[in-house]
DNA sequence: AAGTTATCAGACAGACCTGTCTACGGCAAG
DNA sequence: CTTGCCGTAGACAGGTCTGTCTGATAACTT
Protein backbone atom coordinates (compact mmCIF):
# COMPACT_ATOMS: atom_id res chain seq x y z
CA UNK A 1 0.00 0.00 0.00
CA UNK A 2 1.73 3.11 1.41
CA UNK A 3 5.18 3.53 0.69
CA UNK A 4 5.94 3.15 4.62
CA UNK A 5 4.61 -0.29 4.95
CA UNK A 6 7.24 -1.75 2.43
CA UNK A 7 9.99 -0.26 5.22
CA UNK A 8 11.58 -3.45 5.99
CA UNK A 9 14.00 -3.62 9.49
CA UNK A 10 17.24 -4.05 7.97
CA UNK A 11 18.16 -6.71 10.44
CA UNK A 12 22.11 -5.96 11.73
CA UNK A 13 24.37 -4.05 9.12
CA UNK A 14 27.90 -5.60 8.67
CA UNK A 15 30.34 -2.41 9.51
CA UNK A 16 31.93 -1.60 5.99
CA UNK A 17 34.93 -3.04 4.53
CA UNK A 18 34.15 -6.23 7.11
CA UNK A 19 31.91 -8.06 4.79
CA UNK A 20 34.89 -9.28 2.77
CA UNK A 21 36.12 -11.09 6.02
CA UNK A 22 33.23 -12.45 7.07
CA UNK A 23 32.47 -14.02 3.73
CA UNK A 24 36.30 -15.50 3.80
CA UNK A 25 35.82 -16.62 7.22
CA UNK A 26 32.70 -18.96 6.48
CA UNK A 27 34.34 -20.12 3.49
CA UNK A 28 37.20 -21.50 5.33
CA UNK A 29 35.29 -23.02 7.59
CA UNK A 30 32.31 -24.33 5.16
CA UNK A 31 34.68 -25.24 2.06
CA UNK A 32 37.18 -27.46 4.40
CA UNK A 33 34.75 -29.11 6.08
CA UNK A 34 32.46 -29.95 3.18
CA UNK A 35 34.25 -29.89 0.02
CA UNK A 36 34.27 -26.96 -2.72
CA UNK A 37 31.28 -28.46 -4.69
CA UNK A 38 29.51 -29.66 -1.61
CA UNK A 39 29.31 -25.96 -0.02
CA UNK A 40 27.17 -23.81 -2.43
CA UNK A 41 27.17 -20.09 -2.46
CA UNK A 42 23.87 -19.76 -0.78
CA UNK A 43 24.61 -21.44 1.70
CA UNK A 44 28.26 -19.53 2.00
CA UNK A 45 26.23 -16.50 1.91
CA UNK A 46 23.59 -17.30 4.45
CA UNK A 47 25.79 -18.26 7.11
CA UNK A 48 28.13 -15.07 6.64
CA UNK A 49 25.23 -12.87 7.43
CA UNK A 50 26.03 -10.84 4.31
CA UNK A 51 23.59 -9.40 1.67
CA UNK A 52 23.91 -11.56 -2.19
CA UNK A 53 24.94 -8.41 -3.76
CA UNK A 54 27.74 -7.60 -1.14
CA UNK A 55 29.33 -11.06 -1.75
CA UNK A 56 29.24 -10.69 -4.96
CA UNK A 57 31.06 -7.67 -5.38
CA UNK A 58 33.71 -8.79 -3.28
CA UNK A 59 33.87 -12.31 -5.22
CA UNK A 60 32.60 -11.87 -8.93
CA UNK A 61 32.96 -15.86 -8.87
CA UNK A 62 33.05 -18.76 -7.34
CA UNK A 63 36.01 -19.63 -8.26
CA UNK A 64 37.64 -16.61 -6.59
CA UNK A 65 36.15 -16.75 -3.47
CA UNK A 66 38.24 -20.31 -3.97
CA UNK A 67 41.25 -18.58 -4.87
CA UNK A 68 40.96 -16.47 -2.00
CA UNK A 69 40.62 -19.36 0.32
CA UNK A 70 43.29 -21.37 -0.54
CA UNK A 71 45.26 -18.48 0.05
CA UNK A 72 44.85 -17.94 3.19
CA UNK A 73 44.62 -21.99 3.85
CA UNK A 74 48.50 -21.51 2.38
CA UNK A 75 49.42 -18.96 5.08
CA UNK A 76 47.78 -20.73 8.04
CA UNK A 77 49.33 -24.07 7.16
CA UNK A 78 52.97 -22.91 6.28
CA UNK A 79 53.01 -20.38 9.23
CA UNK A 80 51.77 -23.85 11.54
CA UNK A 81 54.57 -25.17 9.66
CA UNK A 82 57.21 -23.19 9.98
CA UNK A 83 56.52 -22.74 13.83
CA UNK A 84 56.67 -25.84 14.64
CA UNK A 85 59.82 -26.68 12.75
CA UNK A 86 61.58 -23.42 14.18
CA UNK A 87 60.09 -24.50 17.87
CA UNK A 88 62.14 -27.72 17.07
CA UNK A 89 64.99 -25.73 17.92
CA UNK A 90 68.36 -24.20 16.13
CA UNK A 91 69.82 -27.00 14.05
CA UNK A 92 68.38 -27.76 10.52
CA UNK A 93 68.49 -31.72 11.21
CA UNK A 94 66.04 -31.28 13.85
CA UNK A 95 64.05 -28.77 12.26
CA UNK A 96 63.32 -31.12 9.53
CA UNK A 97 61.85 -33.64 11.93
CA UNK A 98 60.14 -30.73 13.65
CA UNK A 99 58.07 -29.62 10.96
CA UNK A 100 56.25 -32.76 11.86
CA UNK A 101 54.71 -31.71 14.94
CA UNK A 102 52.44 -29.68 12.97
CA UNK A 103 51.04 -32.89 11.49
CA UNK A 104 50.12 -34.04 14.96
CA UNK A 105 48.58 -31.11 16.25
CA UNK A 106 46.51 -31.01 13.25
CA UNK A 107 45.28 -34.17 13.77
CA UNK A 108 44.25 -33.48 17.32
CA UNK A 109 42.18 -30.65 16.11
CA UNK A 110 38.28 -30.88 15.62
CA UNK A 111 36.78 -31.12 12.22
CA UNK A 112 40.53 -31.88 11.09
CA UNK A 113 39.71 -33.56 7.32
CA UNK A 114 43.39 -33.49 5.69
CA UNK A 115 45.48 -31.15 3.49
CA UNK A 116 43.00 -28.63 2.14
CA UNK A 117 45.36 -28.85 -0.86
CA UNK A 118 44.70 -32.25 -1.84
CA UNK A 119 41.36 -32.02 -1.01
CA UNK A 120 40.80 -29.27 -3.55
CA UNK A 121 42.46 -30.30 -5.99
CA UNK A 122 40.56 -33.92 -5.87
CA UNK A 123 37.95 -31.81 -6.99
CA UNK A 124 39.74 -29.70 -9.77
CA UNK A 125 40.53 -30.47 -12.79
CA UNK A 126 43.82 -30.00 -14.12
CA UNK A 127 44.99 -26.70 -15.57
CA UNK A 128 42.48 -24.74 -13.96
CA UNK A 129 43.79 -21.93 -11.66
CA UNK A 130 42.51 -23.79 -8.25
CA UNK A 131 44.41 -26.71 -9.67
CA UNK A 132 47.64 -24.93 -10.22
CA UNK A 133 47.68 -23.36 -7.23
CA UNK A 134 47.36 -26.52 -5.38
CA UNK A 135 50.58 -27.59 -7.23
CA UNK A 136 52.19 -24.20 -6.56
CA UNK A 137 51.87 -24.62 -2.66
CA UNK A 138 53.13 -28.19 -2.76
CA UNK A 139 56.59 -26.70 -4.53
CA UNK A 140 56.85 -24.03 -2.20
CA UNK A 141 56.69 -26.32 0.94
CA UNK A 142 58.90 -28.80 -0.81
CA UNK A 143 61.44 -25.61 -1.71
CA UNK A 144 61.37 -24.71 1.84
CA UNK A 145 62.25 -28.34 2.95
CA UNK A 146 64.65 -28.48 0.38
CA UNK A 147 66.42 -25.23 1.56
CA UNK A 148 66.55 -27.19 5.05
CA UNK A 149 68.15 -29.95 4.12
CA UNK A 150 70.65 -28.38 2.74
CA UNK A 151 71.20 -25.62 5.55
CA UNK A 152 71.61 -29.23 7.43
CA UNK A 153 74.27 -30.45 5.00
CA UNK A 154 72.49 -33.38 3.19
CA UNK A 155 74.43 -34.98 0.14
CA UNK A 156 71.10 -34.64 -1.32
CA UNK A 157 68.74 -32.55 -0.63
CA UNK A 158 66.91 -33.25 -3.55
CA UNK A 159 66.05 -36.10 -2.43
CA UNK A 160 65.75 -35.99 1.25
CA UNK A 161 63.29 -33.35 0.46
CA UNK A 162 61.30 -35.40 -1.93
CA UNK A 163 61.42 -38.43 0.64
CA UNK A 164 60.31 -35.84 3.42
CA UNK A 165 57.37 -34.15 1.32
CA UNK A 166 56.18 -38.04 0.38
CA UNK A 167 55.74 -38.94 4.48
CA UNK A 168 54.27 -35.23 4.57
CA UNK A 169 51.62 -35.49 2.12
CA UNK A 170 51.03 -39.50 3.34
CA UNK A 171 50.24 -38.28 6.39
CA UNK A 172 47.98 -35.49 5.42
CA UNK A 173 46.14 -37.85 2.79
CA UNK A 174 45.69 -40.36 5.61
CA UNK A 175 43.55 -37.52 7.58
CA UNK A 176 41.06 -37.29 5.38
CA UNK A 177 40.47 -40.79 6.18
CA UNK A 178 40.76 -41.28 9.81
CA UNK A 179 42.29 -38.61 12.20
CA UNK A 180 44.38 -41.15 13.64
CA UNK A 181 47.05 -39.12 15.72
CA UNK A 182 49.25 -42.91 15.21
CA UNK A 183 49.73 -41.30 11.74
CA UNK A 184 51.37 -37.97 12.57
CA UNK A 185 53.43 -40.17 15.38
CA UNK A 186 54.13 -42.63 12.69
CA UNK A 187 54.93 -39.52 10.23
CA UNK A 188 57.17 -37.85 12.54
CA UNK A 189 59.83 -41.05 13.35
CA UNK A 190 59.84 -42.01 9.95
CA UNK A 191 61.05 -38.96 9.26
CA UNK A 192 63.63 -38.92 11.87
CA UNK A 193 64.69 -42.15 10.27
CA UNK A 194 65.34 -40.20 6.75
CA UNK A 195 66.55 -37.55 8.20
CA UNK A 196 69.26 -39.83 10.08
CA UNK A 197 69.76 -41.80 8.07
CA UNK A 198 70.53 -39.35 5.07
CA UNK A 199 73.00 -37.09 7.36
CA UNK A 200 74.99 -40.31 8.39
CA UNK A 201 77.59 -40.67 5.41
CA UNK A 202 78.09 -36.60 6.40
CA UNK A 203 78.31 -35.94 10.12
CA UNK B 1 -1.50 -39.21 -35.85
CA UNK B 2 -1.77 -42.58 -36.20
CA UNK B 3 0.26 -44.72 -33.91
CA UNK B 4 2.46 -46.58 -36.74
CA UNK B 5 4.06 -42.55 -37.10
CA UNK B 6 4.92 -42.56 -33.04
CA UNK B 7 7.22 -45.73 -33.46
CA UNK B 8 10.94 -44.80 -32.75
CA UNK B 9 13.73 -46.45 -34.41
CA UNK B 10 14.74 -47.81 -30.96
CA UNK B 11 18.58 -47.39 -32.16
CA UNK B 12 21.04 -49.89 -31.09
CA UNK B 13 20.17 -52.59 -27.96
CA UNK B 14 22.29 -53.26 -25.14
CA UNK B 15 22.58 -57.24 -25.07
CA UNK B 16 20.00 -58.42 -21.94
CA UNK B 17 22.61 -58.57 -18.74
CA UNK B 18 25.62 -56.41 -20.25
CA UNK B 19 24.01 -53.10 -19.31
CA UNK B 20 25.32 -53.28 -15.65
CA UNK B 21 28.70 -53.66 -16.94
CA UNK B 22 28.29 -50.83 -19.56
CA UNK B 23 27.77 -48.70 -17.27
CA UNK B 24 30.27 -49.20 -14.61
CA UNK B 25 32.80 -49.13 -16.98
CA UNK B 26 32.30 -45.67 -18.21
CA UNK B 27 31.17 -44.58 -14.51
CA UNK B 28 35.03 -45.78 -13.58
CA UNK B 29 36.36 -43.57 -16.84
CA UNK B 30 34.04 -40.69 -15.83
CA UNK B 31 34.42 -40.64 -11.93
CA UNK B 32 38.15 -40.82 -12.13
CA UNK B 33 38.31 -38.65 -14.20
CA UNK B 34 35.98 -35.67 -12.88
CA UNK B 35 35.51 -36.45 -9.41
CA UNK B 36 32.23 -38.24 -8.24
CA UNK B 37 29.98 -34.90 -7.75
CA UNK B 38 31.17 -33.48 -11.35
CA UNK B 39 30.61 -37.02 -12.82
CA UNK B 40 26.60 -36.67 -13.51
CA UNK B 41 23.79 -39.36 -13.94
CA UNK B 42 23.09 -38.19 -17.23
CA UNK B 43 26.37 -37.77 -18.38
CA UNK B 44 27.47 -41.52 -17.02
CA UNK B 45 23.66 -42.89 -18.69
CA UNK B 46 24.38 -40.55 -22.20
CA UNK B 47 27.82 -41.94 -22.47
CA UNK B 48 26.78 -45.81 -21.26
CA UNK B 49 24.36 -46.15 -24.33
CA UNK B 50 21.81 -47.44 -21.97
CA UNK B 51 18.24 -45.80 -20.88
CA UNK B 52 17.37 -43.82 -17.66
CA UNK B 53 15.20 -46.59 -16.26
CA UNK B 54 17.85 -49.20 -17.15
CA UNK B 55 20.13 -47.45 -15.25
CA UNK B 56 18.28 -46.96 -12.40
CA UNK B 57 17.40 -50.40 -12.36
CA UNK B 58 20.98 -51.64 -11.46
CA UNK B 59 21.73 -48.54 -9.27
CA UNK B 60 18.60 -47.13 -7.26
CA UNK B 61 20.61 -44.29 -6.24
CA UNK B 62 24.08 -42.32 -7.31
CA UNK B 63 25.33 -43.79 -3.83
CA UNK B 64 24.94 -47.40 -5.16
CA UNK B 65 27.10 -46.66 -8.26
CA UNK B 66 29.67 -45.08 -6.90
CA UNK B 67 30.47 -47.77 -4.24
CA UNK B 68 30.65 -50.08 -7.30
CA UNK B 69 32.74 -48.18 -8.85
CA UNK B 70 35.35 -48.25 -5.30
CA UNK B 71 34.79 -51.65 -5.51
CA UNK B 72 36.43 -52.09 -8.48
CA UNK B 73 38.44 -49.42 -8.31
CA UNK B 74 40.00 -51.70 -5.07
CA UNK B 75 39.97 -54.59 -7.01
CA UNK B 76 42.33 -53.40 -9.92
CA UNK B 77 44.53 -51.18 -7.91
CA UNK B 78 44.90 -54.28 -5.28
CA UNK B 79 45.77 -56.32 -7.88
CA UNK B 80 48.34 -54.28 -9.23
CA UNK B 81 50.22 -53.77 -5.87
CA UNK B 82 50.64 -57.64 -5.63
CA UNK B 83 51.64 -58.08 -9.08
CA UNK B 84 54.16 -55.32 -9.06
CA UNK B 85 54.93 -56.87 -5.26
CA UNK B 86 55.36 -60.68 -6.91
CA UNK B 87 57.25 -59.51 -9.83
CA UNK B 88 60.11 -58.22 -7.38
CA UNK B 89 61.06 -61.90 -6.36
CA UNK B 90 59.92 -64.61 -3.60
CA UNK B 91 62.04 -62.51 -1.21
CA UNK B 92 59.08 -60.72 1.01
CA UNK B 93 61.73 -56.96 1.45
CA UNK B 94 62.44 -57.54 -2.18
CA UNK B 95 58.57 -57.18 -2.55
CA UNK B 96 57.85 -54.39 0.05
CA UNK B 97 59.96 -52.10 -2.12
CA UNK B 98 58.56 -54.25 -4.88
CA UNK B 99 55.50 -52.91 -4.64
CA UNK B 100 56.08 -48.89 -5.30
CA UNK B 101 56.63 -50.32 -8.88
CA UNK B 102 52.98 -50.14 -9.30
CA UNK B 103 53.14 -46.90 -8.10
CA UNK B 104 55.62 -45.69 -11.29
CA UNK B 105 53.48 -47.61 -13.46
CA UNK B 106 50.19 -45.89 -12.86
CA UNK B 107 51.92 -42.09 -12.78
CA UNK B 108 52.70 -43.37 -16.73
CA UNK B 109 48.87 -44.39 -17.48
CA UNK B 110 47.55 -41.56 -19.37
CA UNK B 111 44.83 -40.06 -17.35
CA UNK B 112 46.15 -40.23 -14.02
CA UNK B 113 45.05 -38.40 -11.19
CA UNK B 114 46.12 -39.97 -8.06
CA UNK B 115 44.01 -42.19 -6.00
CA UNK B 116 41.27 -43.33 -6.37
CA UNK B 117 40.14 -43.37 -2.85
CA UNK B 118 41.92 -40.52 -1.50
CA UNK B 119 40.04 -38.42 -3.98
CA UNK B 120 36.50 -39.95 -3.28
CA UNK B 121 37.10 -39.51 0.89
CA UNK B 122 38.20 -35.65 0.03
CA UNK B 123 34.44 -35.60 -1.86
CA UNK B 124 32.51 -37.64 1.14
CA UNK B 125 31.54 -36.21 4.33
CA UNK B 126 32.92 -38.82 6.82
CA UNK B 127 30.46 -41.36 8.20
CA UNK B 128 29.00 -41.98 4.99
CA UNK B 129 29.32 -45.38 3.02
CA UNK B 130 31.37 -44.13 0.42
CA UNK B 131 33.84 -42.94 3.14
CA UNK B 132 33.45 -46.08 5.20
CA UNK B 133 34.47 -47.99 2.05
CA UNK B 134 37.18 -45.90 1.73
CA UNK B 135 38.70 -46.03 5.08
CA UNK B 136 38.34 -50.50 5.26
CA UNK B 137 40.50 -50.03 1.29
CA UNK B 138 43.31 -48.15 3.23
CA UNK B 139 43.24 -50.91 6.00
CA UNK B 140 43.22 -53.54 4.05
CA UNK B 141 46.32 -52.26 2.19
CA UNK B 142 47.95 -51.85 5.17
CA UNK B 143 47.15 -55.20 6.56
CA UNK B 144 48.63 -56.67 3.78
CA UNK B 145 51.88 -54.26 3.96
CA UNK B 146 52.30 -55.38 7.54
CA UNK B 147 51.87 -58.81 6.56
CA UNK B 148 54.46 -58.70 4.04
CA UNK B 149 56.66 -57.43 6.88
CA UNK B 150 55.83 -60.16 9.05
CA UNK B 151 57.43 -62.38 6.61
CA UNK B 152 60.24 -60.22 6.01
CA UNK B 153 61.35 -60.48 9.88
CA UNK B 154 60.78 -57.07 10.43
CA UNK B 155 61.23 -56.42 14.29
CA UNK B 156 58.58 -53.48 14.27
CA UNK B 157 56.24 -55.04 11.29
CA UNK B 158 53.32 -52.28 12.46
CA UNK B 159 55.90 -49.16 12.64
CA UNK B 160 56.91 -50.36 8.74
CA UNK B 161 54.07 -51.09 7.71
CA UNK B 162 52.61 -47.71 9.07
CA UNK B 163 55.93 -46.20 7.23
CA UNK B 164 55.49 -47.49 3.81
CA UNK B 165 51.85 -46.66 3.89
CA UNK B 166 52.37 -43.33 4.23
CA UNK B 167 54.89 -43.14 1.73
CA UNK B 168 52.99 -45.02 -0.50
CA UNK B 169 49.73 -42.44 0.26
CA UNK B 170 52.02 -39.65 -0.10
CA UNK B 171 52.98 -40.73 -3.83
CA UNK B 172 49.29 -41.51 -4.87
CA UNK B 173 48.43 -38.05 -3.09
CA UNK B 174 50.78 -36.35 -5.48
CA UNK B 175 49.50 -38.17 -8.27
CA UNK B 176 46.40 -35.95 -7.96
CA UNK B 177 48.60 -32.68 -8.60
CA UNK B 178 51.05 -33.76 -11.26
CA UNK B 179 52.14 -37.20 -12.41
CA UNK B 180 55.58 -36.46 -11.74
CA UNK B 181 57.55 -40.36 -12.07
CA UNK B 182 59.99 -38.59 -10.14
CA UNK B 183 57.37 -38.59 -7.28
CA UNK B 184 57.30 -42.44 -7.97
CA UNK B 185 60.96 -43.03 -8.36
CA UNK B 186 61.63 -41.07 -5.15
CA UNK B 187 58.97 -43.49 -3.46
CA UNK B 188 60.72 -46.54 -4.40
CA UNK B 189 64.11 -45.12 -3.10
CA UNK B 190 62.37 -44.01 -0.16
CA UNK B 191 60.92 -47.24 0.63
CA UNK B 192 64.41 -49.03 0.20
CA UNK B 193 65.73 -46.93 2.64
CA UNK B 194 62.97 -47.61 4.94
CA UNK B 195 62.59 -51.40 4.62
CA UNK B 196 66.58 -51.95 4.79
CA UNK B 197 66.42 -49.45 7.63
CA UNK B 198 64.46 -51.59 8.97
CA UNK B 199 65.78 -54.93 8.77
CA UNK B 200 69.20 -53.64 9.85
CA UNK B 201 69.08 -55.10 13.47
CA UNK B 202 67.69 -58.02 11.90
CA UNK B 203 69.14 -59.34 9.12
C1' DA C 1 2.21 -68.24 -31.17
C1' DA C 2 1.88 -66.06 -26.87
C1' DG C 3 3.81 -64.26 -22.88
C1' DT C 4 7.58 -62.55 -20.19
C1' DT C 5 11.46 -59.90 -19.54
C1' DA C 6 14.91 -56.45 -20.65
C1' DT C 7 15.75 -52.51 -22.95
C1' DC C 8 15.06 -47.82 -25.23
C1' DA C 9 13.45 -42.95 -25.60
C1' DG C 10 12.41 -39.12 -23.36
C1' DA C 11 9.07 -36.16 -20.71
C1' DC C 12 8.61 -34.58 -16.16
C1' DA C 13 9.01 -33.11 -11.20
C1' DG C 14 11.33 -30.88 -7.66
C1' DA C 15 15.37 -29.46 -5.71
C1' DC C 16 19.50 -26.83 -5.89
C1' DC C 17 23.10 -23.91 -7.91
C1' DT C 18 25.24 -19.74 -9.75
C1' DG C 19 24.77 -15.24 -10.87
C1' DT C 20 21.84 -10.77 -11.97
C1' DC C 21 18.83 -7.31 -10.77
C1' DT C 22 15.76 -4.11 -8.29
C1' DA C 23 14.60 -1.49 -4.33
C1' DC C 24 15.61 0.26 -0.11
C1' DG C 25 18.20 1.95 4.40
C1' DG C 26 21.95 3.94 7.07
C1' DC C 27 26.33 6.42 7.36
C1' DA C 28 29.85 9.85 6.41
C1' DA C 29 31.95 13.51 3.74
C1' DG C 30 31.38 17.58 1.36
C1' DC D 1 21.59 18.76 4.61
C1' DT D 2 22.26 16.24 0.80
C1' DT D 3 24.73 13.23 -2.07
C1' DG D 4 27.08 9.12 -2.87
C1' DC D 5 28.70 4.87 -1.14
C1' DC D 6 28.17 0.64 1.17
C1' DG D 7 25.29 -2.31 2.99
C1' DT D 8 20.48 -5.45 3.32
C1' DA D 9 16.62 -8.10 1.44
C1' DG D 10 15.05 -11.00 -1.73
C1' DA D 11 12.87 -11.97 -6.34
C1' DC D 12 14.27 -13.89 -10.51
C1' DA D 13 16.45 -16.25 -14.56
C1' DG D 14 18.55 -20.06 -16.59
C1' DG D 15 20.89 -24.00 -15.93
C1' DT D 16 21.94 -28.71 -13.84
C1' DC D 17 21.14 -32.30 -10.82
C1' DT D 18 18.78 -36.66 -9.19
C1' DG D 19 15.19 -39.62 -9.58
C1' DT D 20 10.24 -41.18 -11.41
C1' DC D 21 7.21 -42.49 -14.84
C1' DT D 22 5.02 -43.76 -19.34
C1' DG D 23 4.88 -46.18 -23.46
C1' DA D 24 6.85 -48.76 -26.99
C1' DT D 25 10.11 -52.33 -28.87
C1' DA D 26 13.30 -56.26 -29.18
C1' DA D 27 14.55 -60.75 -27.66
C1' DC D 28 14.06 -64.83 -25.23
C1' DT D 29 10.98 -68.63 -23.28
C1' DT D 30 7.47 -71.68 -23.09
Amino acid sequence: MTPTAARRPQAVRTPAGQARDKILATAFRLFYAQGLRAAGIDTIIAESGVAKATFYKYFPAKDDLILAYLEKVDGVWTGQLHAAAEAAGPDPADRLVGLFDALASACRRDGYRGCAFINAAAESASGTRVHERTVAHKEHIRAWIRDLAVQAGAPDPDQLARSLTLVLDGGLASGVLDADPAAATAARHTAAQLVSASLRRNP
